[in-house]
DNA sequence: TTGAAAGCGCTAACAA
DNA sequence: TTGTTAGCGCTTTCAA
């Protein structure tokens, strides 16, 4: 069968194609086209089965119907998780969405928002890296839709939906100094995005408040798995007093455990264990791992609301989300040996 | 800055939009243009910023250059894995990756196939689930590249790319029998996808061939994890002459992991585990698990060799492509204890 | 309440 | 070797 215009479809209803175009963006009332000719219209594309040319529409009115998601590593379970709710709820209200993974890199990610943007995308969901102020702040100035997630830009005034990481961190070693912990560390990456900083700085504030001194493993990110490995075991090795990690990625902490395995520490009699980022995984490990849950779904469904909101009307007020975390205590933060306090080891 | 469309360009240069056209579309040579002309509308586009517009090409042209990725689920590790490679892979070539979860569920991947062809996807990778025959083979009558991956349909001409499923379950119990394993179950979904099927396969021939009789669990595939960790568990609990499970998917494993960590089994003393599709996961896990490797990478990378070879020319010929697993021992499949094989439970 | 027609930016057949 | 021009299918202004 041949392709159906709307041309083909005023014809067979003996209208024009005005007519048809009026009825098939809705504006039926508006133009008061009378409930017959509307209904036989609708009747017609029904039969015939006429699906509008998209690319002409867009044409005309700039729209695609598209959302980008940029987020830093798609197969990451944190990033994936959100990309396959935002889907779910996209695909419901009419929109696709097109996904890239920016691995962290400034040079590679403004190349993809170069890109997204000659596609004429609707509107952007973005887990921006460093020094990518710019690029966004030219999305908002031409008037384009975008939410950033998991990290944001405190000096541009954009829409986000971050969680409140700080606290987060607070609360993790608040928990560690309660359950027993003295020598706790923080091992985390070199990345200065907002959402490390702040998991930094929730650190090393509360062991500071504890009176103690904080002790930071740096991790640069370019470095593999095995490097970081090494690097966690190195740093284990030397600082045989420390009683407690926190990790401030879900990555880190997988790396972590590896370390952990190979020096063939007990958790979390030898060593304590908190994770940044709740996974299937850290409930089913021996033994299961305290981590901190971000609210994947509710970030994820405010995004797209922020998004679709945004979409709809550009007077939308800037909205600003700090989502609460939750801390799932499990095994490896609470001590099995009574007689810890002493510090026998 | 108002947009520039091709007119401006040819102005600018004292030519005709056609000459424009056809260096931009890279036909100078072919249509012979002088190549000082070519280098001055080269410069010209190259200073003005001068980007086409997608839409108005695409009318005259019906491409994209936008792949159809549609998975069974993005936020599992496999298919989350596939897309972030895909997507590298494909960007590199000029398109980009629009996804969709289908859960499996035939309705829903029919209705997303439908929405996917509207918007006129150059190529489609695509994991079906039963029943999606026909619009594959839809796909393939209008002429429109579609690569299969993961599980294909028998008796359909596709091309596709999927794993020795038979031998990779056959692989897997002759090393739970070699590593002296005698009653070894198997936990599957009812799918009846073609990769389950020949993974199920694998197992019960190999079974047999060893004398013994098949253990199988089936788990419908609509049930929670909840509900089937507690089915794992009540079935272990019934047949407790087993000594070895092997899990057909990744997250039955973890299901499979977390009722053998309530029932408080040791693995793999009283019970060993393998699990089909390796993880960063069952390397860390305490004990490490034995997993039936799947080369992601070079799925990955097959599927879209083979999507952009078609999308070049519609004379390719069919492709089926059976990539071979790798089974990696860990320490959930070889026995501590020496006198297993007096059956002491 | 409906229709005619302009024009969006581009490709490519045809003309020069 | 380059230019003219006819559409592609649609939205929307203006006219009836």
């Amino acid at each position: 069968m041949a392709k159906l215009s709307i041309r083909d479809i005023a014809q067979r209803c003996n209208t024009s194609i005005t007519t048809v175009s009026f009825v098939l963006n809705g504006k039926a009332d508006e133009k008061r086209i009378s409930t017959e000719l509307k209904e036989k219209i609708l009747k017609t594309i029904e039969d015939t089965g006429y699906k509008q040319n998209l690319f002409a529409r867009g044409m005309r009115t700039g729209k695609t119907n598209m959302i980008g998601l940029i987020v830093e590593d798609i197969s990451n379970a944190f990033f994936s998780a959100v990309a396959r709710i935002i889907e779910e709820d996209a695909y419901k209200r009419g929109y696709k969405i097109i996904y890239c993974s920016t691995d962290d890199n400034t040079e590679k990610s403004k190349e993809l928002i170069k890109l997204f943007i000659e596609r004429n995308l609707d509107g952007y969901i973005i887990t921006p890296p460093k020094g990518l102020e710019e690029e966004i702040q030219s999305l908002i100035n031409n008037k384009i839709p975008v939410v950033l997630f998991d990290r944001y830009f405190p000096d541009l005034e954009t829409d986000y939906v971050v969680v409140d990481n700080f606290n987060a961190s607070k609360k993790a070693v608040q928990h560690l100094t309660g359950a027993g912990f003295e020598n706790i560390a923080l091992v985390t990456t070199s990345s200065a995005q907002t959402q490390m900083l702040e998991r930094y700085k929730g650190y090393e504030k509360t062991i500071i408040e504890n009176g103690k001194e904080p002790k930071i493993l740096k991790l640069p990110y370019d470095h593999s798995a095995a490097q970081n490995v090494k690097s966690i075991s190195a740093y284990l090795k030397k600082n045989n007093e420390l009683d407690a990690i926190f990790f401030s990625t879900n990555y880190l902490a997988f790396q972590g455990l590896e370390a952990i395995n190979e020096l063939k520490l007990k958790i979390p009699d030898d060593i304590a264990v908190v994770a940044f980022d709740d996974q299937d995984f850290f409930r089913i490990y021996n033994p299961s791992i305290t981590a901190i849950a971000q609210p994947v779904k509710d970030i994820s469904l405010k995004l797209i609301d922020i998004l679709l909101q945004k979409m709809e009307s550009d007077k939308k007020p800037v909205e600003k989300v700090v989502l609460s975390t939750n801390l799932i205590v499990r095994n490896s933060s609470l001590l099995t040996r009574k007689d810890k306090l002493t510090h026998p080891k």
